[in-house]
DNA sequence: CCCCAGGCAGCGC
DNA sequence: GCGCTGCATGGG
């Protein structure tokens, strides 16, 4: 007997969940492969969701009714950024300037900027330092499977998709800690969490206790709340964030998608395809803002997010000839 | 062995 | 303010 809640969305454009949830701005999701079809799962908010899109519907199967107080339907819609204007992420004096990359970056158009929780955002990027993006979602794994909550879902689905008793499946993962389990954690069960990285431990336990304590707000900090300036200078005042963590929490945990994060390779194509670089070896915060800047500039602030992750992308994938992450 | 991976903080200068 | 180094580990 099945316990899940099923729910439809129609899709306007081209949906491309294995590059919206494997791109680097996401690490909980995995890849089940049906016969015709891939679907993804995670747990959001103390529910499992399992996820599909064919060519003009998005299927979503979840242990839970509803998250985080709204329809299935309409959480996911917001989730998977769906509201988005794709047609304006590049300007049109962008794409007078710079076709080659409007079509470089074409192939990742059904990539799309996720809404994700504010605290798992926090923690996860806080694990995303100076080491690749396999490792980083082993640590978030690790912090969910020894702090989080499981959670099962069983579900009968024919290759097509349809439910049926032909092929079933059972799927279990773990929600994302609470701040308040994470602030009560032992140094070294979180150590064993981060891959051994003692500071990084400590730092995400104080911060952990900094949202359990109220101190630090994230709903507060959250668009249109707080401006994207304020969360940043708020966020860069905790050990363990700087320039471009606190632009990856805004971007993707807070909703302030003018922020754009810069790391190595964001770096690396601002130098070659804008004629963009910083004065200096080391990205000092003073160049790193510039870059930013910079980069919003070319790119306009009501999309830099999101045509930074399409270029991001595109430079990974196509230039720099990165097979998987 | 080397270098790099979606960096950051602490230090000397 | 800037540059260098340690941190930890896995993969090319």
């Amino acid at each position: 007997m099945n316990h899940f809640t099923v729910a439809t969305l129609p899709l306007s454009t081209a949906l491309n969940l294995h590059e919206t949830f494997f791109c680097g701005q996401a690490f909980r999701w995995h890849a089940l492969a049906l016969s015709t079809n891939t679907a993804y799962y995670a747990a959001l908010d103390g529910t499992l969701v399992l996820l599909y899109a064919q060519s003009s519907t998005l299927t979503v199967y979840a242990s839970a009714p509803v998250l985080q107080h709204r329809p299935l339907a309409e959480f996911m819609h917001h989730y998977l950024g769906l509201t988005d204007r794709l047609e304006e992420v590049f300007s049109p004096l962008f794409r007078q300037k710079y076709p080659h990359l409007v079509q470089g970056a074409a192939p990742y158009f059904g990539l799309r900027l996720l809404r994700q929780p504010a605290f798992e955002t926090l923690i996860s990027f806080m694990c995303a330092q100076g080491i690749g993006i396999a490792l980083i979602r082993r640590q978030v794994a690790a912090l969910a499977r020894t702090f989080g909550s499981p959670l099962s879902l069983s579900i009968s689905l024919s290759p097509s998709g349809q439910l049926t008793p032909h092929f079933s499946f059972a799927i279990t993962e773990y929600t994302f800690p609470t701040p308040e389990c994470l602030a009560e954690a032992s140094l070294s069960q979180l150590q064993r969490c981060t891959n051994f990285h003692r500071a990084r431990a400590e730092r995400i336990r104080r911060i952990a206790r900094a949202v359990a304590d109220g101190s630090l707000n994230l709903a507060a900090l959250t668009a249109p709340h707080a401006t994207f300036e304020h969360a940043r200078e708020t966020l860069l005042q905790y050990d363990g964030i700087g320039e471009k963590i606190a632009d990856c929490i805004c971007l993707f945990g807070l909703g302030h998608h003018e922020a754009f994060p810069i790391d190595t390779h964001v770096r690396q194509y601002l130098a070659e395809w804008f004629g963009l670089k910083a004065p200096t070896t080391s990205l000092t915060p003073r160049a790193y803002r510039e870059l930013a800047q910079a980069a919003r500039d070319i790119l306009g602030t009501k999309y830099a997010g999101l045509a930074g992750q399409w270029l991001f992308h595109h430079w990974r994938r196509d230039i720099r000839k990165m097979r998987d992450y």
